[in-house]
DNA sequence: ACCCATCGTTCGATATAATGGACGGATGCA
DNA sequence: TGCATCCGTCCATTATATCGAACGATGGGT
């Protein structure tokens, strides 16, 4: 709820809006938006949504636990342990405990394609192709990925991996709880 | 707000509460449940929050909208964090906001030794190279490290960079708390 | 067949968030 | 100096979200 008021603070201070300006501008009282900043009340989601838009910040923006340094995209999530199969290598990396994360490196050669059937709810992998090329995802939403590109998708639903050129290179962060 | 309610359900269902028990559990009256996965209402964000953590996540993803099942950041299309340093690229990937990690993918070339101050207590770096050679750590400790190595150190403490061949490029997984 | 527990929904009573106006203080202008 | 306008905060009133109880429906267990 702190977080809330700061962030309305910092927002309003950033679009030079006053207390009344904001709250015209969003249909809502003034006397709500002060309430609001100092920290007291328990806010519905309409008026915070109306006061994101008015503020031309999205909603999450607006509620958010302010966070350290630069960021771009936000994905929650759980996880999953993989296992080896023929044409690809799998090495445990290191267990980041707090963070409930898995970090690996894969490596393939083309072979069949390999499906992964449904992992434990809120799995959630994060890959980095390094070298080679692979297509992958969830069943009937595969991607090509090519050296350098990112992708992230939910392992709670049958997906797979096929490698497409030889020794390509992934590096796997497995997200879970 | 149906975003709320699909979110709410669909978190619901795999909590395996009926909406009695995730009532109870949060201290929230089950009408109340009922009438939000209905989608009619305009609950409080105290509601939210209580619901939230009876239910395991965090308030971001109560009330996030749900994303694609797969998602592509093409290494093209990232644009490069501006850095002090000319010799460095960096480029954010992505954040694991429920593990409280950032994703990044640093390109960089031979030149003057990066020293990095501390960062907030508590920060741990995980690189991966995966391809050329840097020396990198704490100060008074650092390591080099080849394509293929991994490391981890505390970031909260001074540390350095230096790129010891060019093209170098290395995966980095910033742990904060 | 019955009984009983639990499911999810609906509806009146109540707690409370949002409103709109009043207030004191700060600033700008004639 | 006086007047006007804006600021942000503080209440009484109103709107409404939440609660608690009752409801019919469903599934087990004896």
């Amino acid at each position: 709820m702190t977080a809330i008021a700061t962030n309305l603070r910092r927002l309003r201070d950033r679009s030079g809006f006053s207390i009344g300006e904001l709250g015209r501008r969003a249909a809502v009282a003034k006397s709500t938006v002060s309430n609001l900043e100092a920290g007291t009340g328990n806010p519905s989601i309409e008026t915070l949504w109306t006061l994101a838009r008015a503020l031309g910040v999205t909603f999450a923006e607006l509620v958010e636990e302010p966070r350290a340094s630069v960021r771009v995209v936000r994905i929650g999530a759980l996880p999953l342990i993989p296992d080896d199969s023929t044409s690809y290598g799998v090495r445990l990396l290191d267990t980041i405990r707090r963070a409930r994360c898995d970090l690996y490196v894969v490596e393939s050669d083309p072979g069949p394609t390999r499906e992964a059937a449904a992992h434990t709810p809120g799995t959630i992998e994060h890959l980095v192709v390094t070298t080679g090329s692979l297509r992958c995802g969830p069943a009937g939403e595969e991607v090509v990925l090519s050296a350098g590109d990112y992708a992230v998708f939910h392992g709670d639903v049958p997906h797979s991996y096929e490698t497409l050129v030889p020794r390509t290179q992934i590096i796997l962060v497995m997200e879970h709880s």
